[in-house]
DNA sequence: TCTAATCTCATCAGATCCAATCTGATGAGCACATTAGA
């Protein structure tokens, strides 16, 4: 014996245990029902009754194949219809000189194999669509990453540029920063404008008044959308960034 | 309502190739499969 037919005594073997262990477990043995549909016996592969197209006038039980023009016969009624009447069974089973057991058989198994693709087609369409979703997703959380990191160096950026601007105004003269004739403006909540000493000077941008570098009315802008005047480097940026 | 034919599902096993796949065939169906015709 080959190690094929080892492999397969040694399966025959195991699932025989399996069998009387399992009509055992379930009861069988005292008369219950069993609840699982049963297992086909071993040795009960039937050899009479149909058996084979070439084994009608032998008693060979080896499977004889269908010819390929027996099976194109075949496929093509099954393309018009998967189901088989009795008259198209005979009929069938008479032309390609078969049982019509046979017949019977190979539209069972026909349908059978037909069905199980296309739960594979099924399953292999599902499988992709998921894919590019996992894929899309992928995609938008390193978007919402970067646009992150993007907010946070803005962020920076626009921290810097304020204090930038404050310690312009703050290192000024004492006061009129913009020409506006205070002695400074003070930030609102603004940590860096601790050193603020004027009356506030709305609208102003940037860190107290007095002191510091004197910025002419050419170098600073009004941006609404920044609630203050800036000035040239901080106007450049919110156009960089697409703020204004 | 009864019954024979038929279905689905799970499985076996031979054939083709060398492990895995294809395919013809069988058996069960369990609060006992469903369906169609007598």
């Amino acid at each position: 014996m080959d190690r094929y037919g080892e492999k397969q005594q040694q399966q025959q073997m195991f699932a025989s245990y399996v069998d009387a262990s399992l009509l055992a477990a379930s009861g069988e043995v005292q008369g219950e029902r069993p609840r699982a549909r049963r297992r086909r016996r071993r040795g009960a592969r039937c050899v009479g009754g149909g058996g084979g197209g070439g084994e009608v006038d032998g008693g060979d039980p080896k499977k004889r194949r269908l010819s390929d023009e027996q099976v194109e016969m075949l496929e093509l009624s099954f393309r018009e219809e998967r189901k088989l009447e009795t008259g198209r069974k005979v009929h069938l089973a008479s032309e390609l000189g078969l049982d019509p057991k046979q017949v019977a058989v190979w539209f069972q198994n026909r349908r059978a194999r037909h069905k199980s693709k296309l739960l594979e087609e099924e399953f292999s369409k599902l499988k992709h669509a998921h894919d590019a979703a996992i894929l899309h997703k992928c995609h938008l959380e390193n978007e919402v990453l970067r646009l992150k990191e993007r907010l946070v160096v803005a962020e920076e950026e626009v921290r810097r540029l304020r204090s930038t601007a404050g310690s312009h105004t703050a290192s000024g003269e004492g006061g009129d920063i913009m020409g506006l004739g205070g002695s400074g403006a003070c930030v609102a909540g603004s940590p860096s404008s601790s050193f603020s000493t004027g009356t506030c000077q709305p609208p102003s941008f940037g860190g107290g008044g007095g002191g510091g570098d004197h910025l002419g009315d050419d170098d600073l802008v009004y941006v609404p959308e920044y609630g203050g005047y800036a000035d040239n480097s901080v106007v450049e940026w919110f156009s960089l960034y697409g703020l204004i």
